[in-house]
DNA sequence: GATGAATGAGCCTTCATTCAT
DNA sequence: TATGAATGAAGGCTCATTCAT
């Protein structure tokens, strides 16, 4: 942080004044002049940086979209290794532990995650979250089937409740990131959603 | 609805354009030339019938929002007759009942209710749904201490997780009424949601 | 003239400006809000009258090039009525008059003319004339074909030499008409035009 | 061109890209920036090479400009010695192998000579073809009095009409120099031109 | 001498609201 | 009372040129 060339400097006072007008009033309403005003630059100079008001946006949040979706993707296969095995007993625990592991990740980055699935109104990003939901909607349903099989009969459940349970669990836990105040208690409301979610999942499965 | 004097029928037309243009756009991005256009009204004639955009938004919603919120004052009345007489085993039943019923009522008022929860972003009920989760939580927070009670043992929930769950709770009902094509599939889904949270409790109270 | 509502006296001081405007700068370089200021209308004001700065040019233009477009389509039809009937002796003379009271025509709009021909650049009119000489390209090569069929023998200009052809006698009809002072400087310039290059293409067939 | 200094490497880069973009874009529309981006070179550098953006459009035409002001001067100058000489019956020949030869020259510089022409608007080349038809006027009016007095009679051809012509016939020229795609076309193409023209005129020497 | 980041005026366009008629 | 034309501040963006390093 300390030896930044000019461009630099500018670059990375455009950046957190583009986030702190982002987290405050969301991109739409986020004037491009008073970002740049704050960050004690001409709307000429941020054109340099930027190609537009969603690039900077963009460039806050893109990286983290990325390794989201990546991140999820390896949860997913190790999930399924799980599921493969029929170690279904220690598929809850390896949910409840991702969960936890999850949100403990983004509460170091807090702000952008902030940013990315609640200030994104606006830019591609808008509805990030039901990107989220479908991944889990579709790990849910191999889930289900898996069980369905186990128990030798099958487990109905609409497709609509599935993916609004999932919206549900998703969005808790976004919102345990964003609103909590420390790690502990990131880890603590996650663990306990994760186990209530839980044990909603096996009543339905008993349905 | 069948003898409208000129005013009344303009008036009708603009609450009807504007719940349009609302759903469609949101608060913000409707366009109030469009609005007045699409009610075939002029923008002048707008201004006799409501003080702004904002207040067109306030008058298609707030009879709902005052309804929602005295509703759940009534119930909340009736949940804690329950658990006075300790009819805790009535409780559950009780909860489910009020959310199915609560949802098919909206249902039956499902675009103003979307507007009210999904589409005030720059208007006064901005956020609405937190005043709901706020007043489940309250609730909520009544109920834990008769289990403590009865129990014999303090059940110590953080305020934050109490409040995060109840907003899933909260925000799985009314995706459920702004989703739905049907009353049945109202009953179905909030039937199973209610019974999803219900186990979910219970689990947590016995931590 | 006289009994202008403030609508239409607004409408016809921004096209009365815009017209100035465009004439003496070029479309491009014209300024709308000086535009607006010339006026004396807010640029909010204009957008009431035009979507936008180009559509207040094309409706400077467009009446004079659908004119101008269905007027060919006219002449077109009626040289090829004499061509059919063999009166070649007559061709040139329709083609002289044909010329001359175009010229006259246009003369009449002599300022709609010129934004039209050389002041459109930037709008979807860009390089109209081309559109002209395409148009008369086709009528040569129709005339040509009798010409060739009526000697017996194929004479054969290559079709770029055609069109630079029709492009220096169409521009110079439009440079009449832009540049004379009076109708009888367009009839004399006109009449002269049209023979030097009847003289010319009579020399060309016979190569 | 193989041992270019540093600087004189730069400097090509920079002629060449903007020659590129010039052509592209025209004047007017080609940015400055991204003529720099093209050529490797920083903007700082650019104003240590051209006072301008309009400095180094003029660097790239300006010797053309000159030179063909001077070949016209020349030209001028054999055309009258036939003039003065009465060889009247040599001018045409003169005139239509002057028309070729210049079209040939300016073929082999074909590029700037369409910048010059065609794409100078914004520069002080603006309408250069202006000037050429001036020196065409002039050169034409003096051949016009060598006929007067030949015949005995007074020819009377407006100057407008003089100069619409002369416009016409240096425009063409210009087309065939810019469009065609070999020497050869431009050699047939001016030929052409040059004789359909001389016929025009004899024509009108003979109103 | 060269860099390239920064300037800053300028551009077209939008829209809730006002107000003369 | 109703009209709808006009307001005017604000928005995002462009670009030739300058100047501190």
């Amino acid at each position: 942080m300390s030896n930044l060339t000019g461009y630099e400097l500018t670059h990375k006072n455009i950046i957190d004044s583009g986030k702190k007008h982002f987290l405050k009033y969301g991109y739409e309403r986020s004037n491009l002049r008073k970002i740049c005003k704050d960050a004690g630059v001409t709307t000429g100079a941020f054109y340099r940086h930027f190609q537009d008001k969603e690039d900077l946006f963009v460039s806050l949040v893109q990286p983290l979209a990325e390794e989201i979706l990546s991140f999820y993707a390896k949860f997913e296969k190790k999930s399924f290794e799980s599921l493969d095995k029929n170690h279904t007993e220690k598929l809850a625990e390896i949910n409840v532990n991702g969960s936890i592991e999850s949100a403990l990740y983004m509460f170091q980055r807090k702000e952008i995650f902030e940013l990315l699935l609640y200030k994104a109104y606006g830019t591609k990003y808008d509805n990030f979250i039901e990107k989220l939901v479908e991944l889990e909607d579709k790990n849910r349903k191999k889930a289900m089937q898996v069980f369905s099989d186990k128990k030798g009969e099958y487990i109905n459940i609409p497709d609509e409740t599935i993916h609004l349970l999932d919206h549900s669990y998703i969005n808790a836990l976004c919102e345990i990131v964003v609103h909590s105040k420390s790690e502990n208690e990131v880890r603590t409301n996650a663990n306990i959603v994760a186990r209530f979610f839980n044990e909603g999942w096996r009543k339905l499965r008993g349905f």
